[in-house]
DNA sequence: CTGAAAGCGCTTACAG
DNA sequence: CTGAAAGCGCTTACAG
C-alpha cells in the first residue's frame, strides 16, 4: 500500500490541507460530517504522520525536559548518564532541551530539585525516585497537573504508577540470579547476600525474586543477609564476617554496588584454602568486569543502563510530540547475564 | 552550545544558503577560498545536518534496497525477517523502498536473486550470504560498480569483506557457550556437539570457539560432532546414537537448528535412568524457549535477530542518505545468555 | 467552521 | 562559481 499524506487525504476529501491538519491533531473545530469522512479516508489509507515532517515544525516550539539522576560514586550512574546525554544530545535538533541534574539519593534533595524543575517551566520529568511518601505525592501530584513523569531504573512502590518505568524488572533480575545459582552449584548451596540500600526498589525487588526462586529449592539456603549500603568498605568487612562466621557458606549474591569490597574479601578469605566461593552479582562497572574476567564472579546481570536513558527520553518524545502514549507503562530493558566470554563482546 | 543551521551559517559566512549545502554535501563546484570559510564555520559551532530536514527533503528521490533472506522452516529467520520489515516500513515514510526476497540456501538460487535485483535499480543490498566461491565474487563484483552490501546474520569467509557485517560475533559466542558449560558442569564433561550445517559460516565459527575454550580445559571433552542440516528428524537420529554410544557424555552443545529433535532423543535415552545431560544451545524459537522452560536446555544464547534486521537497513540508510560510513564494518549485536528465569522477560 | 500562508532545515535543478 | 526558488510533510496563527 502507498503512502499517503495529508495533502492527498485533502484533495480526496475536496478540503483543504489545514482542515485535515485539524483533524488529525485533533485541534480546533472541524465540522462533524467532514471530520468523519476525513478519518474514513485516513483509516482506508493506513495514515500516519511523517515523523520528518512532525520534527521539523517541532523545532519553532521550545519544550524542556528535566531529568533528577543520582548522585554517586558508583560509575554505574555514569552509564546511565550516558545514555540520556546521548538521546538529549539528539533530541536538541528536534527542539528539545534536556536540564540535567545530579542530586543525592534523599528526599528533601529530591523534592527540592523537582521545585527548582518545575520553576523553569519543564514539560516533562525523568527520575530515579527515591522510595518514600513524600517523593510519591510529590511526582503525582505534578503528573496531575499534567506533567507526565519517567521513573528510570528504579521505580515507585508497587501500589503507585507513573506515567512510565523504564528499566530492568528486577524482581526477574532476582530469580535470574537464584536460577544462576542454581545451575553453577547443582542445586545445592548456602548463600550470602549482600544487599546496597533498602531505599531502592530496584535492591528490595532483586531480594524478593531471589527468596521466592529458592522455596522450589530444597537444597539452596539464605543463610545469612546484610545492607553494605553501596560502600566498599562496608561490604569488605560484611562479606569477610560472613565467610568466617558460616565455614559451609559457598555462594554469595551481590545485589548492588560494593562488588569489589566484597570479591577482596572472598580472596583474602578463601585464597589458598580451596574454599570455592560461587558469586553471583549484578551491573559491569570497570571492577566488576574484572572480577568476571579473572573468575571471581562467575556471571554478572546487566540492565542496559544507556537503553534506559535514552528510552526515558524517547517515550516523553512521543508522547510530548506524536501524542502518543507508550505501549505499557512498564517498559523493561533486557536481563542480560553477562560472564568472562561475552562481558567483553 | 546553541545548534547551528544552514542558513545561520550563511548569514555569518555572507554567502547564500545553497553555497552552504553544497559545502556541507560536497556537492558542486565552490571557491576554494569561501569553501574553507564555511568549514571553518562550521567546525567552530559543531554543525550537524537536521535529520529531519535531509529525510524530509529525501522524499523527492526514489532509493531501493534488496533483501535477500533464507527461506527456511526455521521459525529463526521469520525473527530476522520481521525486524527488517519493521524497518522497512519506517523507511517507506523517508522515500525508501525495501525489496524482499526468501530464497533457498544455495549459490545458484541466491545468484539469480541477486541478479534479479540488480535489474530492479536497487542502490544498496543486504543478504545472509551462502558461503561459496561464486557468491563472494559476484558480491564483491557489485560492491565496486558502488552497490554497497550488508551482509546480515552470516558473513562471508574471513578473507573477505562486505561494506558492512551485522550479526553476532559467532567464535565469541560458542566461546560463551563453552564458557557457560565449564561453570554448570564444574569444569568436567563428555560432550556431543550437533552442527547445523557446514556452508554457513555462523555454525561453523561458532564450533571453532567452542573448541579454543576447551584447549584451556583439561577435564572437558568433545566426544562425538556430527551435522544435522538444521533438520529435527536427523537431529533426533543423531542425538539418540551419540547418547547410546557414549555412556559417560553428560554435556550437548546444539550449534544450530534442530534443537527439539535433539532434545526429545535426549528424553527418550536418559528420562527414568538418572542420566543428566547439560545441554546448550542457540536462539529462542518456540520449542527451543519451551525447552529451557522445563529444563532440558540449561541455557540457550540469543542474537537478537530482530535488532539485525533493522540495522542492517538503518546502516544503509545513514550511509546512502546522510553519506555516513558505519562506525565498523563489523556490528555485532549482543550475544543473550537465557535462562528458564529470563527467557520470557 | 475553513482556507491561505508561513516556516521548520534541507537539497538540488535552474538561471545567470 | 553563486544565488533565488521550489518543495519534501507538517503545524498553527491569522483572517474571514
Amino acid at each position: 500500500m502507498a503512502i499517503i499524506t495529508q495533502s492527498e487525504i485533502a484533495k480526496l476529501a475536496g478540503v483543504s490541507r489545514a482542515t485535515v491538519g485539524r483533524v488529525v491533531n485533533n485541534a480546533g473545530d472541524v465540522n462533524e460530517e467532514t471530520r468523519e469522512k476525513i478519518l474514513a479516508i485516513m483509516k482506508e489509507h493506513d495514515y500516519r504522520p511523517n515523523k520528518a515532517g512532525q520534527a521539523l515544525v517541532n523545532r519553532q516550539k521550545e519544550i524542556r525536559i528535566g531529568c533528577i539522576i543520582i548522585k554517586s560514586d558508583n560509575p554505574f550512574f555514569n552509564q546511565l548518564n550516558e545514555g540520556i546525554l546521548e538521546k538529549a544530545d539528539e533530541l536538541k535538533y528536534y527542539g528539545i532541551e534536556v536540564i540535567m541534574r545530579s542530586v543525592e539519593f534523599e528526599a528533601s534533595a529530591q523534592l527540592s530539585c523537582v521545585s527548582e524543575l518545575l520553576s523553569l517551566g519543564i514539560s516533562a520529568l525523568v527520575i530515579q525516585p527515591f522510595m518514600d511518601k513524600s517523593i510519591c505525592e510529590k511526582l503525582l501530584s505534578i503528573e496531575k497537573s499534567g506533567i507526565p513523569v519517567v521513573t528510570v531504573n528504579t521505580d515507585m512502590p508497587d501500589y503507585q504508577s507513573s506515567f512510565c518505568y523504564v528499566g530492568n524488572d528486577f524482581y526477574m533480575c532476582g530469580k535470574t540470579a537464584a536460577n544462576l545459582m542454581r545451575l553453577i552449584t547443582a542445586g545445592r548451596c548456602e548463600a550470602g547476600v549482600i544487599v546496597g540500600f533498602s531505599k531502592a526498589k530496584s535492591h528490595t525487588d532483586r531480594v524478593l525474586g531471589f527468596r521466592d526462586y529458592l522455596k522450589d529449592c530444597p537444597d539452596m539456603h539464605i543463610v545469612d543477609i546484610q545492607d553494605n549500603n553501596d560502600d566498599d568498605m562496608e561490604s569488605y568487612y560484611i562479606a569477610k564476617t560472613m565467610l568466617l562466621a558460616h565455614p559451609r557458606l559457598n555462594a554469595i549474591f551481590l545485589v548492588a554496588g560494593g562488588v569489589y569490597g566484597a570479591c577482596r574479601a572472598i580472596r583474602d578469605v578463601c585464597s589458598g584454602t580451596g574454599r570455592h566461593i560461587t558469586v553471583i552479582s549484578f551491573d559491569d562497572v570497570p571492577a566488576t568486569r574484572e572480577m568476571v574476567r579473572n573468575g571471581t564472579i562467575a556471571a554478572t546481570i546487566c540492565q542496559q543502563p544507556q537503553r534506559q536513558g535514552r528510552l526515558a527520553l524517547s517515550v516523553l518524545y512521543d508522547y510530548l510530540i506524536e501524542g502518543k502514549a507508550p505501549s505499557s507503562n512498564r517498559l523493561y530493558t533486557d536481563i542480560q547475564i553477562k560472564v568472562a566470554a561475552n562481558i567483553d563482546v
